[in-house]
DNA sequence: ATAGGGTTAG
């Protein structure tokens, strides 16, 4: 062992050491790629260049602060080399998510004739673990660390307790070696409970972080992040705040890395003032903490009941990712992948084609999950033909970006290219998951293919072993309810394995409303009145059941009780547009002049208003918005929609003839589906959740 | 002077 693990001999070309020992300490506490360079130029100045340990150090630090060529520029102007210079290279790239390389050079620094250290091994260990790379090349490792009795060291046995819970995510293996670890340090606690984190055994990772107070070990900033990273995918918010106090107690209130994960628990669970308090109290901010702050909006955007806020925080969000850029920041993969999610929720495609564009300029269009983010934004967005033009471009697939294809083209109308897809991903080997079969379903139930849509959801359960979720009941309903096909619709929901929700409710009613079938649509708002007491839009739809079958008295009884249980007040009709860089925002109102207009034109190509229309001289949101970008966006780019409620019949109706009149293709998309109109028509195939 | 962490897509 000791031949093996030599200790490693110091230069003695070391000159002026206390100058190269400030650089060495200054360069330690340096955090962005600017102050590395800087500190850089000064090294070079000083003379203390010369020093190896200086030289390292700066190795080091540019392959954290993610300047890998940098790193690597440095590392060949070195006077010599030696294991400690060949493994900071080693974790530089590591660093960079770039495993291959790392294990390259290990092999080239063995072909120099340096004997690997127990941290080099470590670190050649932890690349080969690293899920972009071979599980393989890490069994030989251990196999050359057994043959040598190697695997007693605390820094192999670390990196060994990082191989298992990665390679599959064995958690049994990486608490056993875990436990063999003679001599466990605070590093070996962090990797054990990120581990944990990383394999959903969250208890069991407080407990280890318990355990290990006990033993009193003295936290770090490592651990702490880690296991605020644990409460924050567990949503454990209250063990969050206990966790929170401990930190300033033990005094890291002022680091940064554990403030980012604090502040992104606070964002995580919806505590947004928190959130932003800890955020204007930070001295200095990192790439992270933009990150953290722009995923959290986006995320919360999706939360947001109230789309009028959801919007604000899309619109916050994007000015974030600007003054990010302002600082002198470089966007990366977390960056882009968030920012994108932002415009999709957005509906701002301008903005999605601009961060695209950035994309490819710095080189993160090739990540899989930055390429993944740019199909949803360009579908979400409507244009499934750029959405399909950036899945064919990706390097390489995952089931997330399969998924999303599928997905995507099932939400336009485009069954038959959907199911191709699927069937390209089993082809390709990749497993589908439920959300797969969402896509799928869906696919089929756009195109009434019953037959298919069956055998699918059996092969979702017997050759892949998938329970079927809400989701998937919904699909087979609303095949059914489209074709009008209501007594196979109600039946099949009597046979589900689960009790409907809502969601299958209000499915049944909107298909008896639009079909016309009175019985089994009152049974169906009564249930789901049941589960939803007093919600407008089922409101909205029993009072349009009336209505249509001339039931007045029944009309008027409801909407007496819309009135007196002031349900209307509940129904927040926002739509919002998105031109150029501006977002905007419009309610249900009266009519205006454009707005006029454009009723009187669409008269003529056989838009007619129902009764009710008349009557309410209010408009629904959509209009206003639609008419806003018709105004705003010049042809023959698509006036892209959002809204916040269920678009009802007639509007849908409008705006189908305002594609025709205007030749524009619209596309609105409401809290229940997409509607891409053109030509007279809409992709929905005309039938939806109407109100 | 080398090991460990936090932020991402359906």
């Amino acid at each position: 062992m000791a031949s093996l693990l030599p200790s490693i001999a110091t230069s003695n070309k070391r000159s002026n050491i206390n100058l190269s020992d400030k650089y060495v300490s200054l360069l330690q506490k340096c955090v962005s790629f600017q102050q590395a360079r800087m500190l850089h130029a000064q090294i070079l100045k000083s003379g203390t260049h010369q020093d190896l340990f200086v030289m390292t150090s700066l190795v080091n630090i540019y392959g954290k602060c993610g300047a890998i060529e940098a790193a690597h520029k440095v590392f060949d102007h070195l006077s010599e080399t030696n294991v400690v210079t060949w493994t900071s290279l080693m974790s530089a790239y590591l660093h960079n998510a770039r495993p291959q390389q790392a294990f390259q050079v290990f092999l080239q620094m063995l072909e120099n004739g340096s004997y690997p250290t127990n941290y080099t091994l470590g670190v050649a260990l932890n690349a080969a673990s690293s899920a972009l790379y071979d599980v393989n090349v890490g069994k030989q490792l251990h196999g050359y660390l057994l043959k040598y009795g190697l695997e007693d060291d605390t820094s192999i046995g670390n990196a060994l307790c990082n191989f298992y819970s990665k390679s599959g995510g064995c958690m049994e293996y990486a608490i056993k070696a875990f436990w063999r670890i003679p001599q466990r340090n605070v590093i070996s606690w962090t990797t054990i409970v990120s581990a944990c984190g990383h394999n959903a055994h969250f208890a069991t990772g407080l407990a280890f972080f318990t355990s290990m107070l006990q033993e009193g070990i003295h936290p770090n900033e490592f651990i702490l992040t880690s296991v605020f990273s644990l409460c924050c995918t567990m949503q454990a918010i209250h063990v969050g705040l206990q966790l929170h106090s401990l930190t300033i107690k033990i005094g890291f209130q002022y680091n940064l890395a554990v403030t980012n994960s604090i502040m992104y628990l606070y964002l995580k669970v919806g505590w947004f003032a928190q959130a932003k308090k800890l955020f204007h109290g930070l001295e200095q901010v990192s790439l992270v903490t933009w990150n953290a702050m722009i995923a959290g909006h986006a995320q919360m955007m999706d939360l947001e009941d109230n789309n009028v806020l959801a919007s604000r925080n899309g619109i916050e969000a994007l000015d974030m990712f600007l003054r990010l850029q302002r600082s002198g920041l470089k966007p990366d993969l977390f960056t882009f992948s968030s920012i994108l999610t932002v415009c999709s929720n957005l509906v701002a495609l301008e903005q999605g084609e601009q961060v695209h564009a950035q994309a490819i300029k710095s080189g993160f269009l090739s990540d899989v999950v930055v390429g993944t983010a740019l199909v949803n934004m360009y579908n979400k967005c409507g244009s499934i033909n750029k959405a399909s033009k950036a899945f064919v471009e990706m390097p390489s697939r995952t089931l997330i970006s399969w998924t999303s294809m599928i997905t995507a083209f099932a939400q336009h109308g485009f069954s038959k290219d959907a199911l191709d897809l699927f069937n390209d991903m089993r082809l390709a080997g990749d497993r589908p998951n439920k959300v797969t079969f969402v896509g799928v379903l869906s696919a089929c139930s756009h195109a009434g293919m019953v037959d298919e849509a069956l055998s699918y959801f059996q092969m979702m359960k017997n050759e892949y072993k998938i329970t079927p979720v809400m989701d998937h009941y919904g699909c087979i309903v609303d095949m059914f309810v489209r074709l009008g096909r209501l007594e196979e619709a109600f039946d099949f929901v009597k046979k589900m394995e689960i009790e409907p929700n809502e969601f299958i409710w209000s499915l049944l009613v909107a298909g008896c409303r639009s079909h016309g079938n009175l019985e089994l649509g009152f049974y169906a708002a009564e249930q789901l009145l049941c589960l939803k007491p007093k919600d407008p839009e089922t409101y909205t739809m029993l009072l349009n059941m009336y209505v249509s079958a001339g039931r007045w008295k029944d009309a008027s009884k409801v909407r007496k009780a819309m009135k007196d249980e002031n349900v209307m007040k509940k129904l927040k009709d926002w739509s919002w547009i998105s031109v150029k860089d501006k977002v905007y925002s419009f309610k249900a109102d009266k009519c205006d002049d454009l707005l006029g207009d454009l009723l009187e034109k669409s008269r003529h190509v056989g838009y007619q208003e129902e009764e009710e229309g008349k009557e309410a001289k209010v408009h629904h949101s959509e209009r206003f918005a639609v008419a806003f970008g018709l105004l705003k966006i010049e042809k023959p780019a698509v006036v892209r929609v959002v809204k916040s409620t269920t678009m009802c019949k007639e509007c849908h109706s409008f705006i189908k003839s305002v594609s025709l009149l205007m030749e524009r293709e619209i596309m609105v998309r409401d809290c229940k589906r997409l509607h891409r109109f053109d030509d007279g028509k809409c992709s929905c195939g005309d039938f939806a959740s109407f109100l």
